[in-house]
DNA sequence: AATCCACAGGAAGATTAGGATA
DNA sequence: TATCCTAATCTTCCTGTGGATT
C-alpha cells in the first residue's frame, strides 16, 4: 500500500486508481480486443499496458478452453538466456542441469520438446525489461523459435512498468513485436462514462463527486479524441484541485479549473517551443484549413512544411529529421502520429491534431517569426 | 508469390550552440 | 579574446516494412 494511499482521507479513497499505472479489475468496451488477443496465438503482440496485464490475469482462466498451455515467467528471476530457456524446456519434461550446458542445446532441446507436444503456448515474461538488458539475445530467439517449429506455436506477451524500455529493445524484437500490434479505436462519450465512473467508486471517498462531475469530463475529454488516459486525468487533477482547497466534494467548478490548468500547461508547452517545431505544427494546422480532413500521411506534412519555409524565408529541415520532430510532438501529446501501411501505396505516419485547434493556433500567430502566415494563402 | 510504394527509423558523421577555461 | 570541450541538432545514407497491386 503506497503512502499516498495512506494519506488519503478527505476526497479520494484510492488516488492510484485514477492513474495510468493501475491495473483494473474489469476493462469495459475492450472485449473484442481481448478476444483477438487470446486469438492470435500464433504470433507475438504486444498491446497497450492495461488491456495486455488485464489479459495476463485473465488468460489463464481463458486458456483452459483454448487449447493451449500458458507459461509465467517472471524475468526478475529468470533474467538470462539460459535460464528462460531451460525454465521452458523443463515445462516440457526434459531435464535441464542449472548450468552448464551450452545455449544453442538449451535451445534445441526446448524446440524438441515443443514439437512432441505440438500445442500452442503464451509464454508471459513479466518485467520484460529486466530481460532486455541482461541478455539482448533472449527475447529475439524466443520471438523467432515459430519459424523453426514445426508442429507448436508460441507467442509472447511482454509486460514491463518501464515506459522507456522499449527504446532498449533491438530492432528485430522490436518490428517482431509490432507485427500484431493490436489497434485500439478511440471510446465514445458513453463508453467513456462507464470507465470513469467505474474508476471514481474506487478512487473517490463516498459522495465526494458532485453528479456532475463525470459527465462534464466526458464532455470536456470527448471534443478531444475519446482518450481515456485524457480523461482520467482530469478527473484525478479535478479532485486534487479540490483537495487542496480544503472542499468536502468534487464540484464542476473544480473540473473547469482542472481544464484550464491543462489547457494552459499546452499553451505553455507550445509557446515555449523551438522555431522549427512551430512551423512543424502550422503545417499540420493549415493543412487541417486547407483540405478540410483531419488526418495526413507524413508526406504531405512535409510537403507543408517546406511551403510554410519558403513563404518564411526560413531554412529547412530534411525529410528525415522532421521525422524525429514529430516523434517529439507526437510524444508530447500535441499531435497523434501511428505508422500505417497502405499496402502499394507505402508506409507513412497518419498525422492528427492532439489539441484544439483554436487554442493554439493564437499561440502561434503571437510569435513574430510566424507572422507571415497570418496571411498564407488557403488555397481549395 | 513477387513486386514495389513511401515512408520509418537506425548508424555514423558533420555542424552548431553553449559554455568553460586559459 | 581565442581555444577547446561537450551535447544537442541536423544531414546523408541506408536497410526494413506491410500490404495493395500485379
Amino acid at each position: 500500500m503506497s503512502e499516498e494511499h495512506l494519506s488519503e482521507g478527505g476526497i479520494f479513497a484510492d488516488k492510484a486508481v485514477l492513474r495510468s499505472t493501475y491495473i483494473p479489475e474489469n476493462l469495459p468496451h475492450r472485449m473484442e480486443q481481448i478476444a483477438s488477443l487470446t486469438d492470435i496465438l500464433s504470433t507475438a503482440l504486444k498491446g497497450k499496458a492495461a488491456t495486455v496485464k488485464y489479459v495476463s490475469k485473465q488468460l489463464e482462466e481463458m486458456a483452459r478452453t483454448c487449447n493451449c498451455a500458458l507459461i509465467y515467467i517472471n524475468c526478475e528471476l529468470f533474467y538470462t538466456q539460459y535460464r528462460v530457456f531451460a525454465y521452458l524446456a523443463r515445462v516440457f519434461n526434459k531435464h535441464i542441469p542449472v548450468f552448464g550446458w551450452p545455449n544453442d542445446v538449451v535451445f534445441s532441446e526446448l524446440k524438441k520438446g515443443l514439437d512432441t507436444e505440438g500445442r500452442h503456448i503464451v509464454v508471459i515474461l513479466d518485467e520484460m525489461d529486466k530481460l532486455v538488458t541482461k541478455e539482448d539475445e533472449a527475447l529475439y530467439k524466443l520471438i523467432r523459435i515459430n519459424s523453426e517449429l514445426n508442429k507448436a506455436r508460441v507467442s509472447v506477451i511482454g509486460i514491463s512498468n518501464d515506459l522507456t524500455f522499449s527504446e532498449l529493445l533491438d530492432q528485430r524484437v522490436k518490428s517482431s513485436l509490432g507485427v500484431k500490434e493490436i489497434t485500439f479505436p478511440a471510446y465514445n462519450a458513453d463508453q467513456l462514462k462507464d470507465i470513469l465512473t467505474e474508476r471514481a467508486v474506487m478512487a473517490f471517498n463516498y459522495s465526494a463527486l458532485d453528479d456532475a462531475v463525470i459527465p462534464l469530463c466526458v464532455a470536456l475529454a470527448a471534443k478531444r479524441n475519446g482518450d481515456a488516459k485524457r480523461a482520467l486525468d482530469l478527473l484525478l487533477i479535478s479532485g486534487e484541485i479540490a483537495e487542496r482547497a480544503k472542499s468536502k466534494k468534487v464540484s464542476e467548478e473544480h473540473v473547469r479549473i482542472a481544464s484550464e490548468k491543462i489547457k494552459a500547461s499546452m499553451v505553455e508547452v507550445v509557446k515555449t517551443m523551438p522555431l522549427q517545431p512551430k512551423i512543424l505544427l502550422s503545417s499540420v494546422l493549415t493543412l487541417m484549413r486547407e483540405k478540410n480532413e483531419r488526418s495526413f500521411s507524413s508526406g504531405e506534412v512535409y510537403n507543408m512544411y517546406r511551403r510554410l519555409c519558403d513563404h518564411l524565408g526560413v531554412g529547412m529541415l530534411s525529410q528525415r529529421r522532421l521525422a524525429d520532430l514529430i516523434s517529439e510532438l507526437d510524444f508530447l501529446e500535441l499531435i497523434n502520429a501511428v505508422v500505417v501501411s497502405r499496402g502499394r501505396h507505402g508506409m507513412t505516419k497518419e498525422i492528427s491534431l492532439n489539441v484544439p485547434e483554436e487554442l493554439i493556433q493564437p499561440v502561434l500567430f503571437a510569435d513574430h517569426e510566424l507572422e507571415a502566415l497570418f496571411n498564407i494563402r488557403v488555397k481549395a
